[in-house]
DNA sequence: AAAGTCTTCAACCGCACGACT
DNA sequence: AAGTCGTGCGGTTGAAGACTT
């Protein structure tokens, strides 16, 4: 027996919200509030699902929200408490006073994951990339190793190669002084000088790959590497292949060097698994851990003894208890 | 100027959970 | 205990605008 819908999908509208829309429903939410929204629009007049209106209230009409650009103290915090939580938007927008989970699952898939992955840093594990490479060839033997840097080859080749070969190709241009339209002859150097690089850049890709794989990470205690309940804020130190990785605040921006944002590296983060999600493993608040089942609202994430990356609960906005 | 491509973000969808009956 | 309901959540979609060719 599945559950019955929230409203009859025929008569109800869908799409873009009118400004007349959201008068009513501004209007109405002033009035009654916000109890039931299945009756909401009907007692509004509006034809829309109640699942659509408290959509656009919470995430648009609340006069509580923010509007606009995400400020960089507010991306530090949403990389950091990503590192931590994950993928769990709700609980990094309530430590953002006016922006909604939609606002920072948005702005996280638009602007900061590809921030992350420019800076060599993958935007899941929050670890460089170079470091997971040398971290998975750890464990294999060294022919896996080299199927692996084949594998990873084919995955990222042609996305590499178009970056190298613009920024290449734009740097030639510069060095040419500034002779920025493309005539034939420019044409065809762009071309061979495109076929350079591609040779060239595979070559540099495969000893990237190969210098991560080979070099030995001086890491924390690699076995186990995500336990959460020894949980320190050791730092980890990265090869010299990857010195300078941190999320650095210039990296964004800004130069308050001191933040423990930039003392988050994510290679030691105690709390997320490989796709960034949290173990179940968790302090109660007896001290026992309790494992398995996720704890929705996230409160002892927060509250736990354990303490998070450096993320005292003290620094939070809404310590949600 | 037009066509094609990319980016952004509001809105939707389905699922899960807790409260209630 | 089982079913229903209201709500919250995270993933995905698609329209619209921006940008590039």
């Amino acid at each position: 027996m599945g559950r019955i819908p929230c409203c009859e999908k025929d008569n109800v509208k869908r799409g873009q919200w009118t400004p007349e829309e959201d008068n009513k429903l501004s209007s109405y939410i002033a009035q009654h509030g916000t109890r039931n929204w299945r009756l909401i629009p009907k007692n509004a007049g509006l034809q829309r699902c109640g699942k659509s209106c408290r959509l656009r209230w919470t995430n648009y009409l609340r006069p509580d929200l923010k509007h606009g650009q995400f400020t960089v103290d507010e991306e530090h915090a949403i990389v950091k408490l990503h590192s931590v939580v994950g993928n769990r938007w709700s609980l990094i927008a309530a430590q953002l006073p006016g922006r909604t989970d939609n606002d920072v699952k948005n702005h996280w898939n638009t602007k900061l994951k590809k921030k992350l992955s420019g800076m060599g840093i993958d935007p899941v594990t929050h670890k460089p990339f170079s470091h997971l490479m040398a971290e998975i060839a750890t464990t294999l033997a060294p022919p896996q190793v080299a199927n692996l840097a084949e594998a990873a080859l084919g995955c990222f080749k042609d996305e590499m190669l178009h970056l190298l070969t613009k920024k290449r190709i734009d740097f030639q241009l510069q060095q040419s002084g500034g002779t920025s339209s493309l005539n034939d002859n420019s044409a065809a150097a762009y071309n061979s000088s495109k076929q350079e690089v591609k040779d060239d850049t595979i070559d540099r890709i495969r000893m990237g790959l190969s210098r991560a794989i080979i070099q030995e990470p001086e890491i924390i205690p690699s076995d186990k590497p995500w336990d959460s309940t020894g949980a320190t804020s050791t730092s980890f130190v990265f090869p010299a292949s990857v010195s300078g990785f941190h999320y650095g605040a210039s990296s964004f921006g800004n130069e308050n060097n001191g933040s423990p944002w930039s003392q988050c590296t994510g290679s030691t983060c105690p709390a997320g698994d490989e796709r960034g999600h949290l173990h179940g493993k968790l302090k109660d608040e007896n001290g026992e851990e309790s494992e398995g089942k996720e704890v929705r609202d996230g409160s002892s994430i927060f509250n736990s003894d354990c303490v998070l990356w450096d993320l005292p609960s003290d620094d939070l906005i809404n310590p949600m208890v």
